[in-house]
Order: C-alpha cells, then structure tokens, then sequence
RNA sequence: CAACUUUAUUGUGCGGUCGCGGGGUAAUACCGUGAGGAAAGUCCGGGCAUCACAGAGCAGGAUAGCUGUUAACGGCAGCCGAAGGCGACUUCAGGGCAAGUGCAACAGAAAUAUACCGCAUUAUUUAUAGUGUAAGGGUGGAAAGGCGAGGUAAGAGCUCACCGUAGAGCGGGAGACCGUUUCUAUCUGUAAACCCUAUCCGAUGCAACACCGAUUGGUUCUGUGGAAAAACCGUCUGCUCGACGGUCACAGAUUAAGGUGGCUUGAUUUUUCCGGCGACGGAAAAAGUAGAUAGAUGAUCGCACACGACAGAACCCGGCUUAUAGAUAAAGUUGCUUU
RNA sequence: GCUUGUGUAGCACAGUUUGGUAGUGCAGCUCAUUCGUAAUGAGCAGGUCGCAGGUUCGAGUCCUGUCACAAGCA
C-alpha cells in the first residue's frame, strides 16, 4: 500500500469543520466528543479541537498530542475492518489533559471500531 | 546551633522501540538536530520595514536627586538625601507651592484670611456698640515656626536669647549635597491639582513590507484631455498658517482566495586574560545553536532519586513586571552555648 | 502576533470629567388596597466599587502593577 505517505490526513478549513459538526453522527465520552461522517476520499481525515476551556498553552497541546497519538494507534485497524472512509472531528474536553493514552486508546477502541468496523461486516 | 538579610546557580537524568517538524546525504532508507528562565504580560527601549520627507508655531505625550554605563531606555551600577529596622539591609515618580492660580468636605469664630468666648480700652443708658489683640478655650490632618524673657492698656518676632525651616553669602566636593560663631525672612498642606523648569519624542507595525496570481468587480497610482474664481474633499499624528494633489471621461498598471520571500550569524554564546569599586568596555580562542504556518517534543519499557513546580518559540535583541515544587552554593547580621 | 475597551447591589446601568453623601430601574421581603391575585401606594434590606500597593488629612474617582472578560486588524 504504498500509494500515499501519509496514512491520515488533517482537515484544516473552517468550512469543513462546520459541515462536520452539523451533519455528522456524535459520541460523547467523558474524555472527548467526536463528529463522525463518511468520505469519498481514499484516506481516514482527522480535525482536533482544543477550546479555551481546556486551559492554557501547554495544556491544549497535551491534548492534542494523546488524542493525535491514540488515533494513530486505532487508524490501521480501522481500514483493516472497514473498506470505507470517515472524517473525524474530535474535541477535547477538561479532563483530556490529565488522561494517559492507553486509557484514551482504549475508550476509542470501544466506541469507534465497535461501531464503524461491526456496521460494515452486517453489510 | 537557631532566626534572618542579600546574591547566584539549577529547573529530572541515561538508554531502547514506535511517531512528529526542519536540515543533510540521497531516494522512501540512514545521519544529525529540535522550546524557556520566564518562551508569559505587552509595560518601556532599540534594530528592521513601509509611508511622509516643505516646513514653521502652538498644543500633546514621556521622564524627574547626581555621576557614570549603553545601540537605546522609564533599565542597570556607584554615590547623595529621606523613611523603616537592634543589625546585615530594604523602600522611595526623590525638581519647583520662596513664579502664578486653584482646592482644603464635615467640624470650627476663622482654612490663608478671620474676632465666637475671652483679655484690654473708649463712649454712654451698665448693657450694648466701636477700637486694639492671637496669650488662653474648644474644632480639625493642618490654627500663623517652637519655647522663655523683655515689653504693653491688653497683646503680638514688636525686641532679645536659644533652637528649627528656607534662601543668600563663604568653605569643601566632579556633582547631587554637606558644613557654617555671617546676613535675610512672601515660614500651613497639596504639583500621582492646573502649571513652571530641564531633557527627549514623526507615524505605523512582520497581520510591516517585497514578489507571483484567473473571470469579474472595487480601490489606488500613472498618463492624456476637461475643469481649475469660489467652495468641498484628501495627505503632511491633533490645531493654525503654509504646501501639494483631487472632483469628470478614457487607457494602462495595481489589488482581493492562495503561494514564495522576510526567517534566523546575531549589539550571538562559552572560556581565558586585561582595565574599572561596579554597571560595563577591550583583546584572543572555540562553538555553529528551533524556524513551524490549524502551527512540530508524545507514547511505552528499564534503572536511579527528591517522584518532577510555573509553564510552550511565531521577525529579532536589551531590560522591567508577574508565576514558580524543590535542590545547591557564597557572603553577611543578630542571639545563645562552648573555648 | 498587534491594537483597543469594560469590571459598581441578584440583573441592567448612573456616579470617575472637577477626590469628602455610593445612587436609579427591575427583581426580593414587609405592610396597605382586594373576596383573592395582578397592578398601584408606602417602607425595608441588600455593596471587599475586580484585586494589590502608592500619593493625600481622606480615593469608586488620581498614579502604578496585576487578574478576568469583550471587541477590532489578514
């Protein structure tokens, strides 16, 4: 599979994200709440967003990095199970920051390969 | 040993695996590199860039002991003065109310000039009026510099002795300032009140700015023609004077999504020596030190301990201010004990 | 990154220019009115003036620092 370096890609236009958070499917967690919805691009997209709420610099940046670094770890099992392809917007909440990653990696696993990778074998 | 003062340093470290930004070799692999003492607040100063360069006056802003230091500063160093502390030491917008003006609520008779009570005296009707007066009373943050004597009708720096404050003179010092057996007196407080004095200041900021860029529209600039008495508008930080340009039409360039440069070798860092009390300056040698653009440092395993605080570069420097778990070092003060 | 503005009672605002009493409307409580409620009338309570320091006899107001919140600039 050497068609494109990278695995992932980032989702970078404000419009993109609005489109995201109006249309797309929802999972709540005490850890993040992700917008989810289908793509006809050959790659998995990925947008982060770490408000004000979260605190200062140091702090947004800490959760941007665990909820980078577990999407990383969940994305090749992900088009193992599933032929096709989402956008993913995730947002941190207060409680991101102090989280450890295999805590995160975890929580992902469950709510995100449960449902996306199960939906596509039914069909 | 205890309490305290000041200054400085450090801000988890080492190795393996996966992953991210930039660079190099070069071709999907390897090598090497990758946040701070405050990167923060944006409070000052400077570089750099663009605009204006046709200026003059006024206004406006900043600073405020002196000498030095510096690219510059409102920073820093040393010294002077005042306040606080037993002391080491700390703090201070620390020029001028003796240039002028204003303000001083309530209380009080009166707040910068005055007569309520009082104390004297004059007039007459013995109670009022006039005059003189700041000794005494109470009020207030502040009551005519303080206190004693003389003096006087009673009093008053009115006079004198002593003392304070300010100014002038003299002496010392580079200066702030200090000293003074001299002379003078418009001797309440407030200039973080207006103001005066001295010094400095053009404006805007990398979202600056330069370059590339399609249909179409707008803006600005240039050229040509028109208008050009007055008026209006724009630019020159605000105002006044003054200067320049414009008002309508046509043509050309320019600009708006985005991209590239600006973007890191610089008043650089480290070490040694020399000059200086010090800030700092000079010389030599060595080092090559993030450069992203939704914005790079995380995860995991092993070992050690104090179990890791505040916190993330965005054009770059010099300061200041604020946040900060702890750990370490040096100098000094006071008290106690021992010798 | 840069440039501005605002913090006063539970809420919305005055007062800051020119320093001495902290006020207005709504909301709250009590009483009156009504068969009862609303409206109306009378009264009451409620304030670290964002925080810290300074100037002053005395700061909501003047000065300095600081903390929040909001707006603008491609």
């Amino acid at each position: 599979m050497g068609d494109f370096r990278k695995k992932y890609v980032c989702i970078k236009k404000d419009k993109e994200f609005r489109f995201l958070f109006n249309k797309g499917e929802s999972i709540v967690s005490y850890a993040f709440i992700c917008y989810v919805r289908e793509n006809k691009r050959r790659v998995n997209r990925i947008g982060i967003v770490t408000g004000k709420k979260i605190g200062n610099a140091v702090k947004r940046n800490r959760a941007r990095r665990v909820i980078r670094e577990a999407f990383r770890l969940i994305e090749p099992r992900l088009r193992e199970q599933s032929t096709k392809r989402y956008d993913f917007i995730f947002v941190a909440r207060a409680k991101t920051t102090e989280l450890k990653t295999d805590k995160l990696y975890s929580l992902m696993n469950k709510l995100i390969i449960g449902k996306y990778g199960k939906k596509n074998e039914q069909k």
